[in-house]
DNA sequence: TGTTGTGAAGTCGTTCACAGCT
DNA sequence: AGCTGTGAACGACTTCACAACA
């Protein structure tokens, strides 16, 4: 697999080909062509091709690509192809619901820890919500892969902190603070209000 | 203001400008430079320039930036000056806790509608919930801003086509499916599940 | 001296256009 | 005829580098 310089959009648009290519394949079909995949994922045809040339060659020419096939190649890219085990802290209304998003799970991630640092022992699935003081303890015995940090940004840096003490490599962060963090860690930030903001900037150049 | 030719990103960073000029303000400073906001955001002194530059000429050289005026240019600029009536299709896990989303209101972001197919009648904060066939009817009442879809998939499109027929103009959706809509809906959208696949591509590529 | 504002240069991602294959 | 794979052209965003100013 090579792996230089491949543009960060690329790897969004191939999750999202990733999951048209699945509904697809629930649909019955067999086969799709770079048009079949642009006109569900708006990206235009010629880009859904260079996206896959980064990778290789997945389809055939003439015809197009096996949705299954295809769909196996892609899961190998960004690695679905495998179980991740995610920890979570942090369990307000929006950490809550990560817990239980439905989307996680069928992607292959696995919610293996719940933390915050109150309402301990509380069950969420088949989890009971740790105390964060514990977290480096339980991740030597679990061996989390990912975590995600949805406490208050006065804590957030903090979490993170002990994620990465205790091996984490990957975060996910839905503080609204940016994070200092090894260059060895990857990290993404994801802050909702800022989607709305957006919208609320289309909306006001048009008035 | 010029509106030519904005890049995206460009509206997303000015939105992450705002919340860090906040933080500083609240922290009673009064002078900020580039180079300040760059160690705050992570983005280039160069760059947070370049970004004001395509809206006006906020700072004084030499000196830096007034904060408290920078963030109120900031605001007129994204449309935060004003509050936007937001209405929210979905109560699920997920949508349950974008209502109460403290990120929102402090942003100018009001709830003022919720919407589903069950439990209606129940109490989110100081709303109730309402069926979304009655959404045009309480949209002419209450004058919807924006709408946020947090169906389904397989309801997204209708509740898309229902928000754009009471006159929203720009929906944040959380379904992960495309939704057809005219040219002048503005329409973002948002896959949780994008988020962590491509922390797996990152971390699958370093092994 | 320190910092902004900005044209120019450079880099990165997308679109074009077509050869190559079925 | 239809569709992929890809170099080349294009366009967009970022960084550089420096004049203007406090």
């Amino acid at each position: 697999m090579k792996k230089n310089k491949i543009p960060e959009v690329t790897i969004m648009r191939l999750s999202s080909y990733s999951r048209v290519l699945n509904d697809a394949l629930a649909k019955g079909d067999k086969i799709i062509s770079s048009k079949g995949i642009s006109a569900l994922t708006g990206v235009s045809p010629d880009q859904v091709r260079k996206d896959f040339a980064y990778f290789g060659e997945f389809g055939v020419r003439g015809i197009g690509y096996n949705i299954e096939e295809l769909k196996n190649n892609i899961s190998k890219i960004i690695g679905t192809d495998r179980n991740w085990k995610v920890a979570i802290a942090g369990l307000g209304h929006l950490g809550g619901s990560l817990v239980s998003y439905p989307g996680f799970l069928t992607r292959g991630f696995i919610m293996a820890g719940i933390f915050d640092v109150k309402n301990i022992g509380e069950k969420y699935g088949n989890l009971y919500v740790e105390h964060i003081d514990n977290f480096e303890t339980i991740a030597k015995k679990v061996g989390f892969d990912l975590g995600i940090i949805v406490v208050p940004k006065e804590f957030a840096q903090n979490v993170a902190d002990i994620m990465i003490k205790s091996g984490i490599k990957a975060i996910l962060n839905f503080a609204p603070i940016m994070l200092d963090v090894p260059e060895n860690v990857e990290i993404k930030n994801v802050d909702l209000s800022m989607f709305l903001e957006m919208l609320s900037y289309y909306m006001s150049i048009k008035m």
